[in-house]
DNA sequence: AGGTTGACTCACC
DNA sequence: TGGTGAGCCAACC
C-alpha cells in the first residue's frame, strides 16, 4: 500500500520508542520529529492503529497540554508506574516537568 | 468526487 | 479551568 501513513508510521513508531521511561511527548512533538510539523493529527491515528504485536509505549504520548486519551482509562495507570504526576485536579500530565526534552539531543 | 471523522493544536474569551 | 471555533489533513465511507 502507498498510503501515506504507512511510512509515515513508521516514523512515528520509531520516535515514541525512543521516548525514555517516565516522560511524555506530545503528538505535536512526534510529528515534528518525525519529519511532519502538521500532521499532529495523523500522529494520533497511526498510534490509534499500531498493531498489538508490537511493543510501543505509546501511553507516553498526550496533547500538547498534557491531557490524556479519552476513554483509555488503563493509559494514567501506566504513566503513574512510571512516577510522572498530574496537576492537582488529575486531568493534566504535569508538562512542565515531565515533557521529554528532546532538544537536548 | 466529496462529505465526515478524528488518540490534535491554537487563539480567544 | 473550560468551551468554542477555526485550521489541519489523510483515511474512510
Amino acid at each position: 500500500m502507498t498510503r501515506i501513513t504507512d511510512i509515515f508510521s513508521e516514523q512515528v513508531y520509531a520516535v515514541v520508542e525512543q521516548i525514555p521511561f517516565g516522560k511524555v511527548l506530545s503528538y505535536k512533538s512526534v510529528a515534528i520529529l518525525a519529519g511532519y510539523p502538521r500532521h499532529s493529527r495523523l500522529v494520533g491515528y497511526a498510534l490509534r492503529h499500531v498493531p498489538s504485536n508490537r511493543l510501543l509505549p505509546c501511553h507516553r504520548v498526550v496533547t500538547s497540554s498534557g491531557r490524556l486519551v479519552p476513554y483509555w482509562t488503563e493509559q494514567k495507570e501506566l504513566l503513574y508506574r512510571e512516577r510522572v504526576e498530574f496537576t492537582s485536579r488529575g486531568y493534566y500530565v504535569d508538562m512542565k516537568r515531565f515533557a521529554w526534552q528532546y532538544n537536548d539531543l
